[in-house]
DNA sequence: ACTGCCATGTAAAACGTTACATGATTCT
DNA sequence: AGAATCATGTAACGTTTTACATGGCAGT
């Protein structure tokens, strides 16, 4: 079983729904943390169904082409509710920024300052758009939500995004402070 | 060029490395952010080879196995200072536990303890190691380092990884409240 | 004696992205 | 008329991991 596959049984979990259905439903709030082509979701279906975690009933629809509407098997279920709690075992990480921030000293600083500045902006209207989310769901459900329904799962996975964004602004902010007091003492001295 | 190349250029811009020497230096602080294994880096190495990014240097050695020592070209340094600036096109994010949380409401509520609990002191222990590479930067360096030097990028990175984790940290520890909390009411009432 | 380090790669498999292919319907 | 949506996949490509292959030296 892959990650992606975990990610669909989940979705499944909730509501049965097409391989478009799907493509769709991964865009909010799972895109903000995992994604995945449709082409890439359609293997994914065939090899769950392959494996009896779910199993497909057609649709036929008068105006639209018919459709596969999966839903969870009882294996499917208990393979997710396994999968759920198990320990994670850490996967490679992969931060471009970070990289380049690692070589940052062969660079301009103002071209340098720019690269940060726009990072900036784009983790804080990420962060506008989670707090947003979050707002709705709590004037629905206020601050204490129901850990067995699937809305804490929404409101859990928003957390995790908040937090995130703020450390990555912090992170950005700091970056410009260093390389601009830098560019400021270079020219009191120049 | 992939990002694994503009990796083993920032590295071989600090200092001519054989591959074996990359796959130990790629470790720290590298590997908190980006991984490679062996086979990979030498792949990766033929290809800049080719590309004229970098040159070898057979070194015999009297006791060991000859080794290639790669030195970065003049064309290598152009295009590792043009990458270091240039913005970044968004890659897909990846992160198993916010998956898991989005299921959470599946999970039996002390299991889910658990896993974030043991998350939470995964992260706390990265945090530690992080802020005591830190503490020994500015030991050495003070707080405002010139951001021309090589170590200003492992100052940058280690600053990226403080605020990543402690905002790990802050997420776990929220999402264990959440759980507990829920817990507790449902013993009060039960 | 055995484990670990130094040193370099090849080959196969798994994973993920991009491009391609098809075709009707609904909205602007 | 054209763009977007609904609906499902195949094929090719590139990237990354895992396994394999080799072999001497140094430390316990």
């Amino acid at each position: 079983m892959t990650t992606l596959g975990y990610a669909l049984l989940a979705l499944l979990a909730r509501q049965e729904s097409s391989g478009y259905d799907l493509a769709q439903r991964l865009k909010r709030p799972i895109g903000f943390f995992w994604t995945a082509h449709s082409s890439h979701i359609y293997s994914e279906l065939a090899r769950l169904e392959e494996g009896g975690f779910i199993t497909p009933q057609v649709v036929a629809q008068p105006t639209r082409p018919a459709k596969r509407l999966f839903s969870v098997t009882e294996s499917g279920l208990a393979a997710l509710r396994t999968w759920v709690t198990t320990p994670i075992e850490p996967s490679p990480p992969r931060d471009e920024l970070v990289l380049k921030a690692y070589a940052i000293w062969l660079a301009d600083p103002a071209q340098a300052i720019a690269l940060f500045r726009q990072q900036e902006e784009l983790h804080t209207a990420r962060l506008a758009e989670y707090e947003h989310i979050l707002a709705r769901i709590e004037h629905e459900h206020g601050k204490q939500l129901d850990i067995t329904l699937p809305d804490f799962g929404n409101y859990a996975t928003l957390h995790a995004g908040v937090y995130a964004e703020q450390a990555s602004v912090a992170w950005c902010r700091w970056m410009v402070e260093q390389l601009t007091n830098h560019s400021r003492q270079e020219a009191e001295q120049g």
